[in-house]
DNA sequence: TCTTATTTTAGATTAATCCTTAATTTATAT
DNA sequence: ATATAAATTAAGGATTAATCTAAAATAAGA
């Protein structure tokens, strides 16, 4: 546990809901530590998610971001300006038959409803008429 | 309607089922009209999704992968050897609840099992008993 | 055929992530 | 406290998927 790591944590716990990027991450930690790599930023994070901590989520957009909240939730991404929020699920409501595993050890489940948030959708349908 | 896209498009139901990266269906249009360009398979490939006929699947792995199969299915996919397969799903069963929703407009869900195929869970099992 | 709008190309560019190597730091045992 | 071994960090270059640009080529319609 190096002051690094600590700071790198820190920043996660202080960010919890926001689902930051590596990127955001690493500017964050910049802010307290100024001389802190890029490597090491990223290193930490994987390890983390190695150990289960940490949440790599794949949203459709270019980056990973990262979700210190690991209890059972699904994503809601605005497929305009790529705002997340975390929406309860009933995780007992979604389970593989055996029939359909290929012989797979499944390991967790992610959800992710798409949409337009409200300011988006405003936009989006304003776009639609007009072009 | 181009040969450049008439073949992309044929290289596309051809490996329906095999969930290509861009990179894949580039070189597979590439066998049959060598001097495509990427940019023409990306502007295509872009081009069918926002039409509705192709689906952009983020699964994690670093890159897109497409899927001419637009009907209602989930995804099973493995952590280690980034293997994909289609699942069923209810759609039915999994419908946010009015009050979660943030005031998106929802457009539609994306389900992923992770795991491990048969053959990445016996190596798995292999590397953790022996480090 | 001729015109116009669209598409394609080649190659440069971007942006996120990963890798390499040496120096530093931490943890451990004395 | 000190020595040692193991793990971590930093710097910056490498990689790679994806995107952009501007000019050339092509398709579609009159």
């Amino acid at each position: 546990m190096t002051p690094q790591r600590r700071a790198i944590i820190q920043v996660l716990l202080e960010s919890a809901g926001s689902h930051p990027t590596a990127e955001q991450i690493f500017t964050r930690v910049r802010d307290v530590m100024p001389d802190i790599s890029h490597a090491t930023v990223y290193n930490t994070l994987h390890e983390l998610v190695e150990m289960g901590t940490l949440l790599e989520l794949n949203l459709g957009m270019r980056e990973q971001r990262y979700d210190i909240n690991t209890t059972d939730h699904a994503h809601l991404i605005c497929l305009g300006c790529g705002r997340v929020e975390d929406v309860p699920y009933d995780s007992e409501a979604l389970t593989l038959s055996p029939e359909h595993t290929h012989g797979f050890q499944v390991v967790d489940c992610r959800v992710i409803f798409r949409g337009y948030c409200p300011a988006c959708a405003s936009q989006e349908r304003h776009l639609r008429s007009s072009g």
